[in-house]
RNA sequence: GCCCUCGUAGCUCAGUUGGAUAGAGCAACAGAUUUCUAAUCUGUGGGUCGCAGGUUCGAAUCCUGCCGGGGGUGCCA
């Protein structure tokens, strides 16, 4: 059991009767921010002054006398306005820490209320290629299913598949008329994103195009406009107001300008790229009619469709596979077109969705626009398809509630979306878009792949790979480090380090902020990074190793630990606190609650590492112990990365 | 225009949901190594938590306004 819930229902039993809501108090019992205050600290008596109508002091010094706690801690202390301290006996951290070093879960106990979890994540465009921008879905979305699992939940991992979009139109297009037939025949995959990028690319000039006159005259009326505004006679305190607007105006037509430039520039360069959107006006009308006529049925289409997906699905799972990631289910948009029809009709039916400027809508209180579910040229949107998605998962699954790790862009979609599952009727299931920042470049800005040239997922894992393989397998340190490897361990330690590496850096930052995609960083060998915690994790299992005994969970009671100096305190108190961790990560769905924790026990390690010599140790009761610590220790981190999806290595 | 979101050390980021003197990593500087794997450890310097008010025992955290960045905003996903 967790050491905080064993504090709290202490003090539960002496606020009843006393109070009017100990849970509620309950609840302000925390570990301490800083240790001089104690292992824990509960916060509780001054919020009691009103209640209570006593000074906070008293109240806590009351509550003090009414506490049963000297079994666990050590004498209770009050401080400052109320502050109740509490500092763990090492007798009691030194038992418990035995006791769930050689449990089978570490001692977590499975939860009592099992909920079930329908977690939406990941969600690629097939045929489109995987990018960096892929990472945060896919990664945040398997934490969480592995940390909910692992706490006893029911978790079914859902893949919304972006298969029947648009971008399938253009293939099916770009595919009738651009394909080389050696190329499919040979390369398949290759191919149909060749053709996806060239349409797009042509269809980004075409739409480009005829705006760049516009921006033009744009960029220069703004310039204007700021000469003008120099000149004028306004007073100092508004000029420097509309000096500032007028400047900014013409950044964002630069930019605008800039961007069209991006998109016409490739194609107007090469005149057989502009033979070819000559020869293809209008062509994202052509594409839309392609998708149509898949929509529609067509038998061609959809036979070429039927080719095409599953060479695309190849191609993505060979990702997952390489970054161990699994789903119980990949019910992509497809799978859901038959239900539209049918759904629109009915919330028609129920009054629920309107007409409006020829297109059907469901308006919902609170929101300005309405949300859209059938367009009026009669086709549907994401809409649509995230509505028969809930019916068919609240039907299939009855969920307590559903994750949808997505894009934070999307969180008005979301909002709407959930807003009308209500009005619809579901209210008995939590609804939560897991919503994430944007990947930045170097440059601040979203990052984007560079000039023309895609930065696919793949190269990007590859790159990992190979950078871990020269810092971790690097002949020098290799000698010095005594490890002698063959190339097969080298090139197995350098994906566990390299794909981990990918993972935690996207891991470790809040899910909510925006984070700056730095390569070289994640790779990086120092700081917060998986390869850190990974190294201490080799280092536990090296002492063990070197101990020639045999330490396992059958026998750890043969290593009885003790508690002496400050060091190994701090680390079995640590290790205590996993259970806490995973349960944070779970209040709001935040796996960097996770990595901060165990990037803490992992230097937490190496302090006990530096000052406390194990094989070494002054008699061999203090070696059997710190034998157990380091055991334990090594169980926690590894537990601790498996459940984000990272590996571990023996030695490296 | 309206709505959402962010602003913390030179840089990259945390901050346990309102707790005590705001923390890490990188970079800089000073130490520790015939090692239990130095990919390490110990220490130093570095802050107007965007600004101004408010709420209360107590605010980086909640509320209001302003400044600045990002995003969204009726038929894309």
């Amino acid at each position: 059991m967790q050491i905080l819930s064993l504090i709290r229902e202490r003090f539960e039993s002496a606020l009843n009767g006393w109070v009017k809501n100990p849970l509620e108090h309950v609840q302000r019992i925390t570990p301490a921010r800083d240790p001089q205050h104690g292992d824990y600290q509960a916060n509780i008596a001054m919020p009691l002054k009103a209640e209570l109508g006593k000074a906070p002091q008293a109240i806590a010094a009351e509550l003090v006398a009414k506490l049963k706690l000297d079994d666990i801690c050590e004498p209770l202390e009050v401080a400052g306005p109320g502050f109740i301290n509490l500092r763990l006996r090492n007798d009691f951290l030194a038992r418990q820490l035995e006791q769930s070093a050689r449990a089978e879960r570490l001692g977590i106990e499975p939860a009592t209320q099992v909920k079930t979890f329908v977690i939406d994540y990941s969600a690629p465009n097939v045929a489109k290629p995987m990018h960096v921008g892929h990472i945060r879905s896919t990664v945040i979305g398997d934490a969480l299913a592995r940390i909910l699992r692992f706490l006893g939940h029911r978790v079914i991992a859902d893949n919304h598949l972006g298969d029947w979009g648009t971008q399938f139109g253009m293939i099916i297009y770009g595919y009738k008329n651009f394909v080389d037939p050696s190329a499919f025949q040979s390369t398949p995959v290759p191919e149909l994103s060749r053709l996806y990028r060239l349409v797009q690319t042509l269809i980004g000039y075409q739409e480009s195009l005829p705006k760049l006159p516009f921006a033009e005259k744009k960029l220069a009326e703004a310039q204007a406009a700021l000469v003008a505004l120099e000149t004028s006679k306004l007073d100092e305190k508004q000029k420097a107001k509309e000096l500032k607007a007028a400047k900014k105006s013409i950044d964002s037509a630069q930019e605008g300008l800039d961007s069209l430039n991006a998109k016409v520039s490739p194609v107007a360069s090469n005149p057989e790229l502009v033979e070819l959107s000559k020869a293809h006006e209008q062509l994202e009308k052509r594409c839309q009619l392609e998708t149509v006529k898949l929509h529609e049925g067509d038998a061609e289409n959809l036979a070429l469709w039927n080719q095409f997906l599953p060479l695309s699905i190849q191609e993505i799972e060979a990702v997952y596979r390489r970054l161990d990631i699994k789903f119980d289910h990949t019910y992509g948009e497809s799978f859901y077109h038959p239900m539209l029809e049918g759904l629109v009709q009915s919330l028609v039916d129920q009054g629920l969705a309107v007409t409006s400027e020829g297109a059907i809508c469901i308006f919902l209180e609170g929101f300005d626009a309405p949300m859209i579910i059938r367009k009026s040229d009669g086709a549907f949107l994401y809409a649509t398809t995230d509505l028969a998605t809930i019916e068919y998962r609240m039907k299939h699954f009855q969920p307590d509630a559903i994750l949808y790790v997505v894009d934070f862009r999307q969180s008005d979609h979301f909002q709407k979306l959930f807003a009308a599952a209500r009005a619809i009727g579901y209210s008995n299931v939590q609804l939560n878009h897991v919503s994430f920042g944007t990947v930045l470049g170097p440059d601040g800005k979203p990052f984007k792949t560079r000039s023309g040239t895609v930065l696919g997922l793949e190269y990007l894992l590859d790159e990992a790979v190979e950078r871990a393989y020269q810092a971790v397998c690097d002949p020098d340190r290799l000698m010095k480090a005594g490890l002698d490897f063959t190339e097969d361990d080298k090139r197995e330690i350098a994906n566990i380090v390299g794909h981990g590496a990918i993972k935690y850096a996207d891991l470790s930052h809040n899910r909510t902020s925006d984070y700056e995609f730095n390569i070289d960083k994640m790779v990086s060998l120092e700081g917060n990074t998986a390869t850190y915690i990974q190294y201490m994790y080799a280092r536990t299992g090296s002492i063990i190793r070197r101990s020639e005994m045999e330490v396992n969970d059958a026998n750890l009671h043969e290593f009885p630990i003790q508690i002496q100096q400050q060091a190994e305190r701090d680390l079995a108190l640590n290790l205590l606190q996993f259970e806490d961790a995973l349960h944070q990560v779970t209040v709001e769905y935040l796996p960097n609650m996770l990595t901060v924790y165990l990037y803490g026990l992992a230097k937490q390690f190496a302090t006990f590492f530096e000052e406390c010599p194990v094989l070494k140790a002054e008699d061999q009761a203090t070696k059997r112990s710190r034998l157990a610590i380091c055991y334990a220790t090594g169980k926690v981190l590894r537990q601790g990365l498996e459940l984000l999806g990272i590996g571990v290595v023996p030695r490296m």
